[in-house]
DNA sequence: TTGTACGCGTTATCAG
DNA sequence: CTGATAACGCGTACAA
């Protein structure tokens, strides 16, 4: 055996005096191929006193394939990223894929984040509202990855590619007629400051179309992060209280809600909430807020299917698909 | 060029009449090799035509490394867990290598998740939170990756293997010890009833012996899921209301608050409230709830730390640190 | 500065 | 049922 490292599979076969292609058969755990028990047990020996493993990497070399499904998306906190991971993780658990989890965050550059994710041998690559534009994303993909089956699924497609996305126009639209309906007029767009949302994207584009068309004025206010100071200081520094609040994601409308009772606002009367995603805590803030509810498990369900069938048959065409978000009225926007 | 599949790097030598060797040697980067312009040129413009990207099995075959960092942990729902998620990220973001996250679900069996997690080809493994109980875990480290870089991270660990744990036992201690100076005897402990941390680990433990250190009759209380419905149910059915909860996460802990708020008891004079890890959702509860945060940030440095010198380093030997949580008092048990 | 040749640890195709 | 042997795609001494 070799001195320092692992043990390789000709050490365990020179151990078991048998051949190394036998002990591959052994280990391959096909049942088409028959192999003496005695045999077998050899080899098993020496593979547990030896410690030996699989050296995965020139498996996959031989095979072409690793068994593994990338999930990219951007790992920073967020609840309703934290809900689609647990959703894509039970999708996944009925197959014998595994799934590796990769940052791609739009803090680096797109193309930076990308060499990285790619570092990372997989059979098939999900990116999860990976917020550079579809576009952008979609020439990154090409350049990198290439021959990769690739799905992208949320908020950001390019029609060039396969996806599974959400309509969060649809949403946002849906959203601002019911804000209207109840009669409110000083509506704003809340979102994060540093996020490409609070100036573009279909939510925003949305918020300011509804508004153009109701003839009022649109508000944009951001707020640099999500905790309770920065909120605050977006709030006040805003002039007078809107009388709505259109919030980019339930995390933002949690953390106004919370600072809207802090300066003595009632969420529901005196500050109407919308938020998007439909992340369970909505549910529980002290005035249950309204908000825009993606299809999560459907569109896990259905992005594994259009992945699967690329990774299957490499033929496979362009397979797209739009899912419409939800709108989930409760007191934070009712009255 | 071969017909179907991906370009090969012979592909691209082929193409720009050069050798395969000084394709590797334009592609590897390195600046101690000298190369003739035009042909790093030629080199360039036949990975553009041909859209090459270098075989990952190929060349972690001939490096012995893969450049990945597995990060093994629950992809549940769990805020707790993605803030861990979110600061691994960030620990690792200043580094070289890519973080590949694998589902690892107490649910399966251990040797299932693990055979699982271990598809994926990694230089070194941080383990976080596998709940599994931690010398179940070092033994299946054992059979499964022997020589892989290891290091356990969180409430779970094994002397025989590199650790950065937490002291929840400490924390518990003092949670509890805070808990009875109020004043407050009939203190009930609350954790999912499908759980192990219910009826075992360090929180459960610390809880029943201060209670019987008290001379306190013990109450646990299971609940199933955590669904506000399910949370009624555990709080309505475990008897009369106790003065106190304290709950195995802050993710419990908020959903109790909850469903005390609708069953008309107020959180803090009523009952009191404790939870474990010290996610910022504790702070905006309407009532804030006391907590035992965990050192996230210390911990996932250090875990890198450790990491990072057995990769470097093969022959470094055990490391091992135990890192104390911080009580944080809040309204939800001031009084 | 570039090319030749070998080996990394597998799986798979042949004979035997 | 088992053993040689040929790839898989790439990095790198060594030679030119």
């Amino acid at each position: 055996m070799k001195s320092g490292g692992r043990p390789t599979r000709d050490d365990v076969a020179e151990y078991a005096q048998i051949s190394g292609a036998t002990v591959s058969r052994v280990l391959s755990g096909r049942t088409d191929l028959s192999i003496s028990p005695e045999t077998r047990a050899k080899v098993m020996e020496a593979v547990e006193k030896l410690g030996y493993r699989p050296n995965l990497s020139a498996r996959a070399l031989m095979t072409g394939k690793t068994g593994l499904v990338g999930l990219w998306m951007c790992l920073g906190y967020s609840r309703y990223r934290s809900q689609v991971l647990d959703q894509m993780r039970n999708v996944l658990a009925s197959t014998d894929l595994t799934l590796a989890v990769t940052d791609v965050d739009e803090d680096y550059s797109v193309h930076h984040s990308f060499s990285r994710a790619l570092r990372v041998p997989v059979d098939g690559i999900i990116a999860f509202d990976t917020s550079a534009s579809g576009e952008t994303f979609a020439r990154n993909h090409d350049l990198l990855a290439p021959m990769t089956p690739f799905v992208s699924m949320g908020a950001y497609w390019s029609e060039a590619k396969s996806y599974v996305g959400v309509d969060l126009r649809a949403g946002a639209d849906e959203a601002m007629a019911h804000l209207l309906s109840t009669g409110r007029k000083r509506i704003a767009y809340l979102a994060p400051s540093n996020s490409d949302t609070i100036s573009s994207g279909a939510r925003h584009d949305g918020y300011v179309a509804a508004m153009r068309a109701a003839g009022l004025p649109t508000q944009i206010v951001g707020v640099k992060t999500l905790s309770p100071d920065d909120m605050r200081r977006a709030l006040t520094e805003c002039g007078p209280m809107p009388e709505a609040l259109l919030c980019m994601s339930d995390d933002v409308a949690l953390c106004a809600s919370f600072v809207l009772g802090q300066l003595g606002k009632q969420v529901g009367r005196d500050v109407a909430l919308v938020g998007f995603d439909g992340i369970q805590e909505t549910e529980m803030a002290p005035c249950p807020i309204t908000t825009v509810e993606q299809p999560v498990a459907d569109m896990c369900r259905l992005t594994w299917q259009f992945l699967q069938a690329q990774i299957e048959f490499p033929n496979t065409g362009l397979q797209q698909k739009v899912l419409k978000p939800k709108l989930v009225i409760r007191d934070s926007s009712r009255s």
